[in-house]
Parts: structure tokens; C-alpha cells; sequence
DNA sequence: CGTATCATGTAACTAGTTACATGATTCA
DNA sequence: TGAATCATGTAACTAGTTACATGATACG
């Protein structure tokens, strides 16, 4: 029963796994925001505020030639828990797509076997979204409006899509079964 | 510059298609929660009521045997202009996965020429945000963390399919150029 | 007769956007 | 000096969720 992604913990994980300022977060945010959106100013600093008046981040100003001045946020021990206490909750049963890349976003702070977890607790729930996709567009197709049609078509080829990713992401996680990045986020060192 | 895709519009489009009830609104986007999300009773009916309010909808009880009475919701003339009227919007440039599945479950109000319009747009966007996905996996391969490196493989494999659906949906209109609910759905019924 | 599903609704809250304001730095 | 980009911030608003409440019908 996992709560949904404000983006309150997508900061925080962000901020885990380099110092960074709110400008900086947005433009990577904003570089995905066809899958995930990306969250206003009026938010993110708020966001910002809250998690430093918490404890889970440090600031400080980073004065620079040439450009003006940002605000550095680093993340503390208290977050880094925080940030774990989050990870290790399971996720819904119907998570979006939108939640799912945004834990894939962090998933550096699981650990390996979570990561696998993970994925693999996607690919059986897309497998049931994809079935039921391919019925509807099955059984429906002269009879229905071509919205819905077009919407579970394209939703069906997603859908797809996704599934191969994961089998050849999970395979390839099999192969090289320790890629360094995985272990070095999160304090548990989880056995291989 | 679209307004966002408010479950108002969503739930007036679905009501154009077939005069339904709240509770089988929320049935149908369920199905589909894992792509648009679905919104809570919580503001499904209030935004019920103020389309009732606004002269957009109609309601009448339909009591069943077997089950509790339904409220069924029909468009109005005044519903359908307005729903022409934000589906003619042009879309916003970035514009989210979640957004175009909405818009793609209302295209059947849309005019032919609109719905390949609207395809061929998103066509291009996606193709921006596809290159972009691949430089930023090639360019940081190693020295990434794994987060964000997996996060950018799964973008570039959804936006990969999204553009092969996208290239053959197009063909498929272009040779079979009116399927019949694309101009029943629209008044205006444009030219061919 | 209690529980489950169907079906609708509301009130309190939270998360988020929009619109504005500020200021530093660069460039024409 | 005026515009453009970089960078941070706040106040007012809106959209949305959560949690609750109601009632009908069916099933065991």
C-alpha cells in the first residue's frame, strides 16, 4: 500500500545521488517530462524547503563566476533513511506507468535482489494489463468507436514493449550480476 | 498551449461516446489506470455535477431490477461544442504519455484530417525526445549511476514502440482513409 | 442477518499549478 | 540600457485524494 510518488521522495532521491540544486533537478525532470511530467517551481522549491527544515538535506550557496549563485542541497544520514524507508515499501498493486519510472529513477537506493524484485513484480502486473488490452481490442474491434480502439491498441503496444524490456532487462541483470552502482547506493550491501 | 488534460473533458469525451453512469466511468479508466491513472469517486462526482450545472450533461435514474438504480449521463448540444472546442486546442509541445493516451481515447471527436494531424505531431515530439533518450544512454554508459541509466533504457524502449505504433497507425488510416466513427463522432465532417 | 458488491455522495485535507516578483549575469 | 538566460522564491488558487457516510440489492 505504498503512497503515491509526491514528489517530495523523487527529489530527495534525486539529491542522494548528487548534491544538486532545484534548477538542476527540474531541467533533468524536464528532460523526461513526456513520461513522468515535471513538477512547477512552485512546488519544487517549496519541496525543497520542507525537506531542509527536516533535516534530510543540507544547503549551501555555491557562489560561481559567470553565472549566479545556486543553492547546493545534499542529503543527510536522517535522509538517506528516509529515502530507504521509502524504497523498501511495496508498491500498489496498479501502479502507472508514470510511478514505475519514477522508482526506476531511484532504484539505485535498492538493493540488488530489490531491484529484481522489483521488475519482476512489474512484469506480472503488465502481463495481466497486457491481456486484458488484447481482449478488448479483440472483442471490440468493428463494433466500438475508434477512440477507444485506437486508445487500446496503442495502449496494447506499450504494453508489449515494456514486457521485452524487462525480460532483457532482468536478464541482463542475471548476467553481470553485481553492476557496481547498485550495491554502492544502499547501506544494506545485500548479498549477491 | 492546451490547458492540461483536467478529468473534466476526459469524463464529458466518455460521455459523448455513450451515455454512461459515474460508477462504470470509473470502471472503464481503471482498466486503464496503469497508463492515464484513474480518478477517485472523490472528484469523479462532483465533476459530474458541475457539468450537469454548467448545461453540458443530462441525468436521468435508470432503475434496474437486480441492482441498484443508475444515474445515466448524456451530452448536450452545449456538452459537444465544448468538447469540440478543447479537442480543437492544439496540444502543448511536451506534452506527457498520460495526456496523449487521454486525448487519444476522445479522438473519435475529432475530424479525420485532425486525428492524423494530431499523430503525426506527437510523432515528431517523440522522435525529439527519442534522440535525446539515446544520447543520454550512450553518453553516460559507465560512469552513470544505474538509476538513471535504466531509467533513460526504459524511456528510449517506450518511446521506440510508441513511434513504430505511431508509423503504423498512420499507414493504416492512410489506406483505409475513413474508418465511419471518426466522422460520425465530429459535426463538422471535413472533407476527405 | 451479516457480508459483499453496486452505486452515489460529501467534507476535510494535500498536492500541485499559475502567476507573480526578485535579482544576478551575459550579450547585443 | 534593454533583453535573455539563470536562479530562487511566494501567495492565491485549483485539482485532486482520503476518509467517511449512505443505501440498495444479492448471496450464503
Amino acid at each position: 500500500m505504498a503512497k503515491t510518488v509526491s514528489i517530495r521522495y523523487l527529489v530527495l532521491g534525486l539529491i542522494s545521488q548528487q548534491p544538486t540544486s532545484g534548477y538542476d533537478i527540474k531541467r533533468f525532470l524536464k528532460s523526461l517530462s513526456w513520461l513522468v511530467g515535471s513538477p512547477s517551481f512552485g512546488s519544487l522549491y517549496p519541496t525543497l524547503h520542507a525537506l531542509r527544515e527536516e533535516g534530510l538535506v543540507t544547503v549551501e550557496v555555491a557562489p560561481r563566476q559567470d553565472k549566479p549563485p545556486r543553492k547546493i542541497y545534499t542529503i543527510t544520514d536522517a535522509g538517506k533513511q528516509a529515502l530507504r524507508g521509502w524504497t523498501d515499501q511495496p508498491v500498489a498493486a496498479e501502479t502507472s506507468l508514470r510511478t514505475f519510472m519514477m522508482r526506476l529513477i531511484l532504484s539505485n537506493n535498492l538493493s540488488y535482489t530489490g531491484l529484481i524484485t522489483h521488475l519482476q513484480q512489474r512484469r506480472s502486473q503488465v502481463t495481466i494489463c497486457q491481456v486484458t488490452l488484447r481482449q478488448m481490442v479483440e472483442s471490440l474491434d468493428e463494433t466500438m468507436d475508434s477512440g477507444r480502439r485506437l486508445a487500446f491498441g496503442y495502449g496494447l503496444a506499450l504494453a508489449t514493449a515494456e514486457l521485452a524490456w524487462l525480460d532483457s532487462t532482468l536478464e541482463l541483470l542475471s548476467q553481470q550480476p553485481l553492476p557496481m552502482e547498485v550495491v554502492k547506493g544502499n547501506g544494506v550491501t545485500s548479498a549477491v
